[in-house]
RNA sequence: CGGGGUGUAGCGCAGUUGGUUUAGCGCGCAGCGUUUGGGACGCUGAGGUCGGUGGUUCAAAUCCACUCACCCCGACCA
């Protein structure tokens, strides 16, 4: 390709719109153009990227025994409503009506579709396993598109389901879609950490997320050099006994003017692991009670789960009153009637400090569960950095990140809610038992430019790049560099290679700063000086330094490196 | 949805106490000439519903009201 005929320009300024490195250099390379809040055009430098991103997918895919199908973007919202999911992701759904007032969703996702469609397609276990996908463009109404490709209001995304006939199935195709996956990360030059995630409310009983550490990312995970890694959402920590004495009896002391865990705390001159700190959300309309350790917080997720709520949130101070308990006192101790959920490291101590459900009252020596008993008594702790380690008791440690991919053992959730069953060995119908495994195709394009650029652009990776060789002629009268140069570029596309040949009249650092911008793998400067030996220049962009290499042996010499 | 910010040419910005402004500047773009190893220079030129609507006024990019869009932080993100 001739830059001169390229379509989309780079630009030397920082665009206003773009604060991340992945988002500038898109846009100042001239390969995304936004339309609307997170939706773009992608230019046919980005498109080619992207085009090789989803053929290395597509590889992994069928290497794991994938198949690909296509599948539609409108799709019914009835079908949203069998699985319950038009609530659960309700807002985030992009819907429209027909002619008819038939409503519509364009498909943020498509296990139900897929479902749907695989119902028809299997009836028996022989018809397993079955691993399909789809790289298709999915819509998204996010609350709040950002950075870019990274989150995209319409995006593309690889799906791929699997359907097994058992547990043990189940177990074989995730355990493919790992290792696919992580092909997929090695050979797009992107180092992922594995971690635990949160399975949600649809209730999956395995679900990891492939990780990129950036500054740019969203998401906070918690890792050990143990290996241990988690999602924040799921991360948990070894929660130490803080304390263990003699159980005490139960103790009023007055403390006007107090509320907070600290200021309780600082008052009676206790460490915060010596207090209960008492939470109040409404879980699905219903008031619940929580209790955790004084320096420890509630993990909101961990929370849900526990209670089997879909929606969560915290108690307003009206509600709590109205519940009959006194904020910045309130104690599990005597409570009846209310829901009361309480982090396992109430027992990891003695002699509490709680709230005494009286103003300016607090009480000591509380004890679990002599003094109050739980409903509910589980891990619903957040995992800090700093906090201990749950498998090797080392230190853990916090890293922001960007999520690239998920899979994810659903179960029977949507084969059990749409009736796709399949007649066993024994004769008995059964749910057909289902995974899912997403990655997304366009975060990852931005994701490869976050993590491979310096201050002057890109530097792709040769598996994704646009093409693999920049030629940039110095053009001088009287010399032979445009005849080199048109020869070069003749026999290097003739020996399949991918050239972007920038034939413009501009100066040499116009070309050479472009160069770097756009960031293909090899630079060839081709100039009278270099011609005067008979050679031309090779570079490589992650390199400073060129190196002369003879016309003659060119074209060889760049199959070479190219690989 | 809460908080903050920005809308003036393809991009980056100035102008915003109303009036010498036919709305400027830099980059980019077009033409001509001189240049050519890290974003060259000169001359000439094209390009604007000043986000939109309504209002105030002799007069609005500038004041008022409403509204739309986009960005950032948070909430949210099966």
């Amino acid at each position: 390709m001739r830059i001169s005929q390229l379509f989309g320009k780079t630009q030397r300024e920082l665009p206003a719109e773009a604060d991340t490195a992945s988002h500038q250099l898109l846009l100042r390379a001239g390969m995304i153009r936004q339309i609307a809040a997170g939706v773009y055009s992608y230019l046919p430098l980005a498109l080619r990227a992207l085009n090789k991103i989803e053929n290395i997918i597509r590889d992994e895919m069928d290497k794991a025994g994938g198949q690909e199908l296509m599948m539609p973007v409108l799709q019914p919202l009835e079908l949203w409503q069998q699985t319950g999911r038009h609530g659960a992701l309700g807002q985030i759904l992009f819907t429209l009506k027909d002619r008819r007032d038939r409503q519509l969703a364009m498909g943020p996702t498509h296990e139900e579709v897929i479902t749907e469609l695989v119902k028809y397609n299997v009836q028996s276990y022989r018809d397993l396993p079955q691993l399909l996908y789809q790289i298709q463009t999915k819509f998204r109404d996010e609350p709040r598109p950002r950075a870019g490709l990274v989150r995209a209001r319409e995006f593309a995304m690889k799906d791929l389901y699997s359907f097994d006939a058992d547990e043990a199935g189940l177990d074989i195709s995730y355990e493919k879609m790992r290792v696919a996956y992580q092909n997929i990360f090695d050979r797009c030059g992107l180092p992922t950490v594995l971690v635990e995630a949160d399975s949600g409310a649809i209730g999956g009983k395995e679900s990891k997320e492939f990780m990129l550490v950036t500054d740019s990312g969203e998401d906070e995970i918690i890792h050990c050099s143990c290996g241990y890694a988690a999602n924040t959402e799921k991360a948990a920590s070894a929660k130490s006994i803080a304390h263990s004495e003699e159980l005490l009896p139960i103790e009023e002391v007055a403390t006007p003017g107090k509320a907070t865990i600290e200021e309780v705390a600082d008052f009676l001159k206790v460490p915060h692991s010596r207090t209960l700190k008492a939470v109040f959300y409404v879980a699905d309309k219903n008031f619940v009670f929580g209790v955790i350790r004084g320096d420890l917080e509630v993990n909101e997720t961990k929370l849900k789960n526990a209670l089997h709520c879909t929606d969560l949130r915290m108690a307003t101070e009206d509600e709590v009153k109205e519940a009959g308990l006194v904020p910045g006192a309130a104690s599990p101790v005597g409570i009846k009637d209310i829901q009361i959920i309480a982090d396992d490291s109430v027992s990891s101590g003695t002699n509490f400090i709680a709230g005494g459900n009286k103003p300016a009252t607090h009480i000591k020596n509380v004890n679990y569960p002599r003094d109050f008993k739980a409903d509910i008594i589980t891990d619903i702790a957040k995992a800090r950095a700093g906090d201990t380690c749950p498998r090797c008791g080392g230190k853990l440690a916090s890293s922001c990140s960007l999520e690239l991919g998920h899979i994810f053992k659903l179960g029977t959730f949507y084969s059990a809610k749409l009736g796709a069953s399949f007649i066993d060995k024994d004769g008995q119908s059964k749910p057909i038992i289902m995974g899912c495994y997403g990655i997304g195709p366009s975060r990852l394009l931005a994701a490869i430019i976050e993590h491979h650029h310096d201050d002057k652009g890109i530097i792709w990776p040769a598996s994704v790049a646009p093409y693999q060789i920049h030629l940039c002629p110095l053009y001088r009268e009287g010399s032979k560099v445009a005849e080199v140069t048109e020869k070069l570029y003749a026999d290097l596309t003739a020996a399949g290679l991918e050239v972007l040949l920038d034939d413009r009249q501009e100066s040499p650092g116009v070309k050479f700063n472009d160069a770097d911008l756009l960031g293909i793998p090899f630079r060839v400067t081709i100039s009278p000086r270099s011609l005067e030996k008979n050679s031309i220049e090779v570079k490589r962009r992650s390199e400073k330094q060129a190196e002369l290499v003879g016309v003659e042996e060119a074209v060889s010499k760049l199959r070479e490196l190219v690989g």
